[in-house]
DNA sequence: ATGACTGACGATGTCAGA
């Protein structure tokens, strides 16, 4: 069995005591990381480390940054876009591991749809995906992250309120729709094929009291890999913790040894 | 409601987030 976490933590130092609580009770295999907010340099690696996971770091001062820790060996670890695109902003860090080419993304926010700002975000989604159907070529792909926008009605607490708003824009929705045009399965669905789920709440006017919230955080895996998983949950609770990300984690486990044999 | 809350930077405010 494998275990893959995903979670946008807004900022890991700023976060520690609920990173380091989470991972014992939830004990992934390999947890990716958004929005560290930090340098490598400044990364608090002992905290992962002393729990027996090794990191590999594409971390940048106050802003963006990603990470991958895992207690399972990792191979052909890889940043940024194939393109290069967005390179001086860290997003991207991907790795192969247990015979799956496991991706961890931060989607550009993109700010108001009126900004050029956005136009990067659908570039961004455009090249990630082009990225991951050239690693599909080779083996199974599972593309994790905060995607920073929700494919549908059922992913959003007011999908008429927010529709072409930022998270629910059209043209945001077609591109994370692209994906499952291409053949991933998004494991969310896979298990609850209808009905609200999310996994961001706004930190304003008591967004988690209320369950006014977006399903921003996906794990898109290809098909066979999609199969192969045994359980999916998006762990909310952990949004009503005292000091909390603003997103819950993910959590998938797989029917694969953890261990890749080659 | 161009609102709210949180974090970083580095300063007593501004930017970004979504």
């Amino acid at each position: 069995m494998l275990r893959v976490a995903s979670w946008n933590v807004n900022s890991v130092r700023s976060r520690l005591d609920s990173v380091a609580r989470w991972l014992e009770a939830a004990s992934p295999d390999i947890l990716l990381l958004q929005e560290t907010k930090v340098e490598d340099g400044l990364f608090p690696a002992g905290e992962f480390e002393s729990r027996g996971y090794r990191l590999e770091l594409s971390g940048q001062k106050a802003l963006n940054g990603v990470a991958i820790a895992s207690r399972v060996p990792l191979y052909d670890v890889r940043r940024g876009l194939a393109s290069g695109f967005l390179d001086d902003q860290k997003r991207l860090i991907s790795c192969r591991c247990a015979g799956i080419r496991i991706v961890d993304a931060y989607v550009p926010n993109g700010g108001d749809p009126s900004l050029d700002r956005f136009l990067h975000k659908l570039e961004f989604m455009e090249q990630l995906l082009s990225d991951c159907l050239e690693m599909a070529r080779s083996g199974p792909v599972l593309v994790c992250g905060d995607f920073n926008a929700a494919p549908g009605p059922d992913d959003v607490y007011d999908p008429e309120a927010l529709d072409g708003s930022i998270g629910y824009h059209p043209e945001e929705r077609r591109r994370l729709r692209s994906f499952l045009d291409s053949g991933f399965v998004d494991l969310l669905r896979r298990f609850v094929p209808r009905g609200k789920a999310y996994s961001w709440w706004d930190y304003r006017s008591g967004g988690f009291r209320k369950d006014r919230g977006m399903r921003l955080d996906h794990m898109l895996a290809t098909a066979g890999l999609a199969e192969a998983c045994r359980d999916f949950r998006i762990d909310r609770e952990v949004r009503g913790w005292d000091r909390p990300s603003d997103h819950a984690p993910l959590v998938a486990d797989f029917d694969i040894p953890a261990q890749e044999t080659e």
